[in-house]
DNA sequence: GAAAAATTTTAATCCGGATTAAAATAATGC
DNA sequence: GCATTATTTTAATCCGGATTAAAATTTTTC
């Protein structure tokens, strides 16, 4: 959490340059956003950012896996303290919700994998997929243990997931917004998974 | 329904042009994608498509109101056969889902409206804002009528529309997986809506 | 089947934003 | 304060894909 402290300026900026690229790239899209978009921000000129990364795709690449990070710890934090399936599926919506409109944020769609090398697509791709994969074994899990009922996992999964996912397509940091999220959307997207009573 | 047999030749290979358009924009990202890509497709030459269309500017807009076109004939179509808003939310989900899916499909995801240009912008998201607005305002209806418990309409609206617009990220083409699409999506997502028994 | 209209291609041009290299400035260690 | 390193800027260059104009081909009309 405090490890912050030890981390060097160019840790600081280029993640300060991540934040700024996510919001553009979810503010203006990808082919929208210019390299100088990004530097405006930071109240840099474009070409500094070459010093963070070495060139745009890369900045796309780092955006991206930094959203993976945010949704790994989540999911993580909500299996270690959840108490059922139904449970660590709410937890981890909400911190998940929480990290993206928080201090974490923003936090990429990503919109563009495609457009990224082989090698960084490959990486993304898996990481997605796995973490699909997680949050499916949480639902069978949530069916084994009684507290979700029976449903096809992979549909559920990605309807839950999609809805996580547009998220930052409109919310542009408005904190009170934030809080409403956070506060509706994991009940608004679990209501449905518990079992109805017989 | 059967007006395309009046359509001319011209009309037909525009709207060609745009399935091939969605399609490569949604798999492969706006930037991602050239007119040479779309050209391909229809097995023609970048510079061709420029007797249908402007520019590429105009190519995304044009899939962005045959979007909200499709969106829009599936909520009138539900809200026409509906008999609470419950069963409206679920007609249009699955009269939406059915056409994203099947022979309306591809359907543009908007990721990219922010680079389109002011006019175009400002036309594609009053047409985004009004579907929402009647998506709330069905919400709302069913909250009078008792289908629906009472909710926050507004984070309930986004967070089905969102499930929604992202769909066509993950959806490609496979008949099969359309199919179980448009049968689970619509119970999933408005399985929470419903009021609990007392 | 010839003339006119519709459609597509070929072959440039054009352009903005990505990228690079070298120079300038700021920060740090001693 | 001086030398070294870190960071940023200036000022090009570069490049791919969008765009255009003219020519070629195909389709339609009569």
């Amino acid at each position: 959490m405090a490890r912050k402290a030890s981390e060097t300026r160019w840790e600081l900026q280029k993640d300060r340059m991540l934040r700024a690229a996510a919001r553009c790239f979810n503010e203006k899209g990808y082919s929208g956003t210019s390299l100088k978009d990004v530097a405006n921000i930071l109240g840099l000129t474009d070409a500094a950012l070459y010093y963070y990364v070495r060139n745009k795709e890369e900045l796309v690449y780092l955006c991206y896996l930094r959203a993976g990070e945010v949704g790994r710890e989540a999911l993580d934090r909500a299996v270690d303290k959840g108490c059922n399936g139904l449970d660590i599926v709410r937890r981890y919506l909400r911190y998940h919700l929480h990290a993206m409109t928080g201090d974490r944020g923003p936090i990429a769609i990503m919109s563009e994998i495609p457009s990224l090398k082989p090698e960084h697509r490959e990486e993304i791709l898996e990481i997605s997929r796995h973490h699909s994969a997680r949050f499916e074994a949480i639902l069978e899990r949530g069916i084994e243990d009684g507290s979700i009922a029976p449903c096809d996992v992979r549909m559920t999964g990605n309807a839950i997931m999609g809805s996580l996912n547009w998220v930052p397509k409109w919310f542009h940091g408005d904190a009170a917004v934030g809080e409403k999220i956070v506060a509706e959307f994991p009940a608004i997207l679990s209501a449905g998974l518990a079992p109805r009573v017989t």
